[in-house]
DNA sequence: GGAATAAAGGATATATTTATCTTTAATTAA
DNA sequence: TTAATTAAAGATAAATATATCCTTTATTCC
């Protein structure tokens, strides 16, 4: 559904969501131990939601990365959108150039429907909503490898 | 959503399907032409399909594929596993190892809701069905390039 | 100013997916 | 039996996604 890399774009802006706020800024090397990526790729992709915005970083010792506590929510689908991009939450289901009512392909209605719901959802939950029953200790990010 | 092999699949059964029950057999370059893929990708599509018995062959001239007019429907769901496997459909959304209820993900309640119903419409829909469709017209295959 | 820290950026490597090319095997028809 | 046709199979290539490594830039602390 989501490449690897928007799984930890979301799992990574989860964790620092959960853990900004009170000023301190989140390392890597801390995200992709808390979130059970690797670390290099994790940057990069750090540095695409810092230059779209969706998340702040600072150089230096100390440094890291933070969303402002005040900030206002982030709902899933920026986060999707910023790394795998819209076509496939937009485009047709089986890859027609110009799928539409008029000329639907076979499964249009029913596909329809179906990520309607998933775009309902990714409009709906935000990354500070799911931060804070990560917090709360409802959810988690990671788990004992096999 | 689904791999490009996978849309390819589903499109060549549809195809096969509304062009069979006659007797008659649907070569591969045929169906490559009918849903504008290409035509030796499509061949090892065809034959991952067809070693798991969801279409058969026929080789030789006046050879090709042909799904028999009394066999039991195909639900897209059995497609999608032929080809793409079952992980993307039942594993963590997220990618965890053991995402449950118990051990949640950040987006494992949402994300089951949306994958639920994909299921549901990958069961209910079969390739049959919609190649009904497509032969009285309501659908199409491919449209023209831009 | 110099050393240490941490993100940014660039280059490269590996894996997977998608696509193409060639050969083989089976079948038909003449 | 030979030629033609068509799927099956194997090998290779191209494209994309994932992952790693190295260098640069900004910042902090001493």
């Amino acid at each position: 559904m989501f490449s690897k890399a928007c799984k930890y774009a979301i799992k990574a802006l989860i964790y620092i969501a959960s853990r900004s706020g009170d000023g301190s800024n989140i390392s890597l090397r801390d995200i992709a131990a808390q979130i059970d990526s690797p670390e290099h790729f994790t940057a990069k992709i750090m540095q695409i939601l810092s230059k779209q915005g969706i998340v702040s970083s600072i150089k230096g010792p100390n440094g890291g990365f933070y969303i402002e506590r005040n900030a206002p929510a982030i709902p899933l689908f920026e986060v999707v959108r910023a790394i795998d991009g819209v076509h496939h939450l937009t485009g047709c289901g089986l890859g027609l150039k110009n799928c539409s009512e008029d000329q639907p392909c076979p499964i249009h209605r029913e596909f329809s429907e179906v990520r309607n719901r998933l775009l309902q959802m990714l409009h709906q939950s935000t990354i500070q909503q799911l931060a804070g029953e990560l917090t709360s200790g409802q959810t988690v990010l990671k788990q004992m490898a096999l």
